[in-house]
DNA sequence: AGAGGTTGCGAAAACGTTTTCGTGTTGAAA
DNA sequence: TTTCAACACGAAAACGTTTTCGCAACCTCT
C-alpha cells in the first residue's frame, strides 16, 4: 500500500525545503533549473498530486457546489443534476448532492452541514414542506454568510438570490390554448394542491387560457391531487363523468395515470380524449400512446443554474447585488396523445 | 453580511486562548465551569460551527463518499444513489457524485480528482468503455493508496474489492423459466452486445433456462443491440417474422420498444406475444400494458454498498483483506405484459 | 575593494481545528 | 513554612498547502 506522497516527504527525500518543492512544482522562476527539474522528476515518479483539502483550507475555496433537491428518483431532477454536473466539470468544480426528501428539516440540516466549509455555493429546489411552511430563514442565513445560492424550478419570492425557472404560467397557457385551437372546449385540469408553487402557476395558466378564449371555468373539471398514490379515484370520477374532451395534466404521472384510467373505462386516447402533460420525461416518450407534453429541458436548466453560480463565485466578492431570474424557454412537444376534435 | 465565526475570533473577543475555546466547546473537564459556560454562550450567540475543511485536514477523514456512475438520467442509477444517500446520511457522511458518461477517460479523471483528499472511499459502477477496454488500473491505484472501493452492478473480476451485484444469470434464468412454465417454447431474447457484463450474464441465464427445459436455442431469436437509437429495425424484423411467442428483454427500454413495435405491427401484448423486461423502473410501471419485469431494487443495492463502504472505513485500518461480494435478491414482478399460452 | 544587484533557497505565517504538554496559581497536607 | 497535588489555562505542534520575506552567496560594475 503506497500512501499518497506530500510535499514534506519529497522535501525530506531530496534534502531541500518544502518551499523549494512547492515552488519547483509551480514553475517558479525563483528556483534554478537544476533543482526544478530534479524535483519535478521526483514528483512525477511518485505521482504527487496536491491534497485538495489542504488547498481548500488555504484558499478558502472548495471548488465544490452543493446541490439540494427534493428527490433524485425523478427524471426531471436527474436531468438538472446532469446539466449542473456538465458545467461544473467544465469549470473544475465537483458537485455534492443532498436530498431533502421533501422534508423541511432535512433541507435545513443538509444546508447547515454543507455550509460549514464544504461548498462554495448552493443550487437548490425547495422541498414541498418548505414551500408550505414558507420558512426560508435557513437559505437567507447562508446567503448572509456570503455563500451564493441559485434556486431553480421550485423557487420563492421571499428570498433574494439568482433563480432559474421556466415560465410555468405561460407554458400552461400555451398548452391549453393549443387544445382550444384544436377545437376543444371542455378541457379538464389535473393539478396539485396550491402550495406547490409550480402547480399553482400552471393552474393559473390554464385558467387564463380559458378566459382568453371566453370559455367559462368549470370547477368540476379541475381536480387537485394531494397524494399521487390516491389519485385514481378522483381521476376516475372525472373520466366517467364524460364531461371532458381533453385533459391538461401538470406532470407526467398525472397524464399517464389519466390515460391508463381512460383505457380502463373504454375511452381511447386520443380518439375520445386528448391529453397533454408537463415535463418531457421517460414516461411521456415511451408510454403508449406517447404523450404530448410541455418540455422543460432540465439539462439546460441545470447548465444555466451552474453557470450563474460559478459566475458569481468567480466574481471575487465584487458584491454584485443585482440578482437575476433566468427563464428557460419551454416548448410543446406534440406526440400521439392529442388530436383534433 | 455576517461571515462565519472561528475559534480564533471567539478567543480574541473573550480574551482567552484558542485552546480554551476549543476545549470549552468540547466540554473538557480541564476548563472551569465559569469559562466553559461563558464560551458556550458566546459560541451559541454567534452560531459557531466548526469548519469541516479544517476538521478534514486534521483528522484525515472527510466523511464524504465519492460516487462514480455512468449516468444519472437513468432510473436504476438514481435509485442506487438514493439508497447510498440514505445510509450515508444516517452515518454522518455526504456524497459527492461524478458522472463518467460511459467514458473511460472521464472515469479516470473523476477518480483521480476525488482521490486527492476529497473523499474517504468510493462506490462505483463501471462505464461501458471501461468494461470494453478491461483497463482497471485507475481503480487498483486508488485501492493501493488505501482508499476502500465498492463496485456495484457493473463489476469486474479483475479488481479485488467489495462488490454488490444481483445474480443476473439466475434472475434471467428465472424469468425465462417463468415463460416456459406458462407454456411458451419460442422465446426471443433482446440483449446488448457482450462486453456489457450484465448483458452477457443475462444472456447466459436465458440460454441455460432453455437448455434446462430441453428447448433448442434458435440464434434467429436472439438479437443483440449495440445502440438503443437504432434498435427498431432489428426488433421489427423479429416481430414480423412471427416466430416468437414471448420475448425476454434485458432492460426496460428494449422491452417497451418491443411492445411499441408489436403494436405497430398489429400484434397485441400479451395476447399475441408475452414480454418480460429487466429493471423495475418508471417505464415498466406506467407503460400500457404495464410490463412484467425482474426487479433489481436499486435502493437496497445502494444501501448495501454504502453500508459495506462505511463499515470498512470505520474499521480503522484493521486491514481486513477479506473482500466480499454481496448478492441482492431480485424478484419477478408480474404485470400485464405476460399471460399464459 | 567596496557598493549594489541578482540568484537561489529557506523560514515562517496563514488557513481552522484538536490535542499534548508545560506552567503558574491555589489549596491542603506535613 | 515547605511540598505536592489539583486546577485552569496557554503555547505549540500537527494536518498539507502557498506565498511573502529575509538572507546568504555570488557577480558586476566602478
Amino acid at each position: 500500500m503506497r500512501k499518497k506522497v506530500t510535499l514534506k516527504q519529497i522535501a525530506k527525500e531530496l534534502d531541500v525545503s518544502i518551499s523549494t518543492v512547492s515552488k519547483s512544482l509551480r514553475d517558479s522562476h525563483e528556483i534554478s533549473e537544476d533543482t526544478r527539474l530534479k524535483v519535478q522528476a521526483f514528483a512525477k515518479l511518485y505521482n504527487y498530486k496536491p491534497n485538495n483539502i489542504a488547498l481548500s483550507l488555504k484558499n478558502k475555496k472548495t471548488k465544490t457546489i452543493g446541490i439540494i433537491i427534493p428527490e433524485i428518483v425523478h427524471h426531471f431532477f436527474a436531468t438538472v443534476i446532469s446539466g449542473i454536473e456538465q458545467v461544473a466539470n467544465e469549470n473544475g468544480y465537483n458537485v455534492i448532492v443532498c436530498l431533502s426528501d421533501e422534508s423541511f428539516d432535512k433541507e435545513v440540516i443538509n444546508l447547515e452541514m454543507l455550509a460549514n466549509g464544504s461548498t462554495d455555493g448552493f443550487i437548490m429546489s425547495l422541498s414541498k414542506e418548505t414551500q408550505q411552511k414558507k420558512d426560508f430563514h435557513h437559505i437567507q442565513e447562508v446567503i448572509n454568510q456570503g455563500m451564493p445560492v441559485v434556486l431553480f424550478d421550485r423557487v420563492t419570492n421571499d428570498v433574494f438570490c439568482d433563480k432559474v425557472i421556466i415560465d410555468d404560467k405561460q407554458a400552461a397557457f400555451d398548452a391549453v390554448q393549443f387544445l382550444i385551437e384544436k377545437g376543444f372546449q371542455k378541457i379538464a385540469l389535473i393539478t396539485t394542491v396550491d402550495y406547490v408553487s409550480v402547480g399553482k402557476l400552471r393552474t393559473d395558466g390554464y385558467k387564463e387560457a380559458l378566459k382568453a378564449h371566453h370559455i367559462a371555468i368549470d370547477e368540476e373539471l379541475i381536480i387537485k391531487i394531494e397524494d399521487i398514490d390516491n389519485c385514481s379515484l378522483k381521476i376516475e370520477n372525472l373520466i366517467q363523468s364524460k364531461k371532458c374532451e381533453a385533459i391538461f395534466a401538470v406532470n407526467e404521472l398525472f397524464a399517464v395515470t389519466a390515460i391508463k384510467i381512460a383505457a380502463q373505462n373504454n375511452l381511447k386516447v386520443p380518439e375520445d380524449v386528448s391529453v397533454i402533460g408537463f415535463t418531457d420525461g421517460i414516461i411521456s416518450q415511451f408510454s403508449t400512446p406517447s404523450i404530448s407534453t410541455v418540455s422543460q429541458n432540465g439539462i439546460k436548466m441545470g447548465r444555466k443554474s451552474a453557470q450563474m453560480l460559478i459566475d458569481r463565485l468567480e466574481l471575487e466578492d465584487e458584491e454584485n447585488e443585482q440578482y437575476t431570474t433566468e427563464i428557460i424557454e419551454t416548448n410543446l412537444i406534440i406526440r400521439e396523445s392529442t388530436t383534433t376534435k
